[in-house]
DNA sequence: AACAATACAGACCGGTCGGTATGTTTGAGA
DNA sequence: TCTCAAACATACCGACCGGTCTGTATTGTT
């Protein structure tokens, strides 16, 4: 048997996030993740010193990782920046759409479920929360400079509604377990984003 | 020691609204909910099947009522639809804000760990949530008849948005442990419902 | 080749979990 | 007053939890 560590690291990481998604940190057990990643649990105490350790660095790389190609990444693929918005939702819907009206988002479910429990997933996912926003704003800010975005609006304000309507979105169609409500709903998004064209 | 068997069930009711409340159900112990109501197992036992149909009763009567005094009473206490929208918002924001900012909505909180994990509690669940979106859906409609709103709006899909949105400004704001924030996005969300008068 | 240090493997541990079995007390109806 | 079901109380159970411990195999270093 050829020893890769990096790759054990990794197969952890991917199968914890998995069963995280799934079951929600204390639901998910170390049992599960190890079956998931074959990995036995010797490896895992090598590589982390918890399931808590373990749970943060699910945060800190595969979380950050997907925010970014979910969201910074197609955001920069249209010029106009409402254009980037809705491109951003779109393509979440189609490549993801399945998957967020089944499970959710991994970020707000772990926002939910731990905020109150553990401070220490508390701050680390707000600072993932505090990317995207500031991400949001930023690119609103320049979209107004740019004639792009109506000037009367608060920028900072507007990021933290977009995304909290987003969240609300993908967290209703999961309990209703519809992807035709998160359609739907990402729709009334969508016309609210629209409105905010200069 | 004189017995009460309703209060023993109510109690037990409460305390399990609570520990839930702040641990979630997975994490909410037995031990924990009857400490705090002060009942034994076996009472507990007598009176509910297993901790699952403990959870049930919690969203089919305590939550149900708490929706009830949260969003449908305060609503009718407005002629105007809108008036009474932000009515709700206002008021759950003074006497709840601190508790939503630092707990989180009850019900959204079962919804988003429970409903990959239990088809029963997403259920229930999501009869409380289409009890509310109906509730605003109606109320939108009968408000464009009485040309307090616009009639270009589709009332089912603003429902959900604004439904959606709500509870999403309460889950950023409980990430980041914020009542300024929670404030802010509610400012965001009560400018999108001023928008839709006639 | 010798030696560490790293990377695992897996048996084992104490504790807690939800749940049960059995016994006792209480109070309403006959 | 007697009876019996309802309403509790408590000791206990097996399962599973996260975590540890000891041992072993692999790999880079000298």
């Amino acid at each position: 048997m050829t020893r890769n560590p990096d790759e054990t690291r990794a197969r952890l990481l991917g199968a914890a996030f998995e069963e995280i998604h799934r079951h929600g940190f204390q639901g998910a057990s170390l049992t599960g993740i190890l079956a998931r990643a074959e990995v036995t649990k010797g490896a895992m105490y090598h590589h982390f010193a918890s399931k808590q350790e373990l749970g943060y660095a699910v945060v800190d790389e595969v979380l950050k990782a997907r925010l970014e190609a979910a969201f910074f990444v197609p955001l920069s693929e249209r010029e106009n920046f409402i254009d980037g918005l809705l491109h951003t939702m779109a393509k979440s819907m189609e490549e993801r759409g399945a998957m967020l009206a089944d499970l959710g988002c991994p970020l707000n479910n772990l926002a939910q479920e731990m905020s109150p429990v553990d401070e220490g997933f508390r701050v680390r996912v707000d600072r993932l929360f505090g990317w995207w926003r500031d991400g949001l704003a930023e690119g609103l800010r320049r979209a107004i400079a740019l004639g792009q975005v109506r000037g009367d609006i608060d920028p900072e304000g507007v990021a933290l509604f977009y995304l909290a309507a987003l969240e609300g979105c993908i967290g209703l169609a999961k309990n209703a377990r519809s992807v035709e409500m998160h359609a739907r709903c990402l729709g009334v998004l969508a016309e609210y984003v629209n409105g905010l064209r200069a």
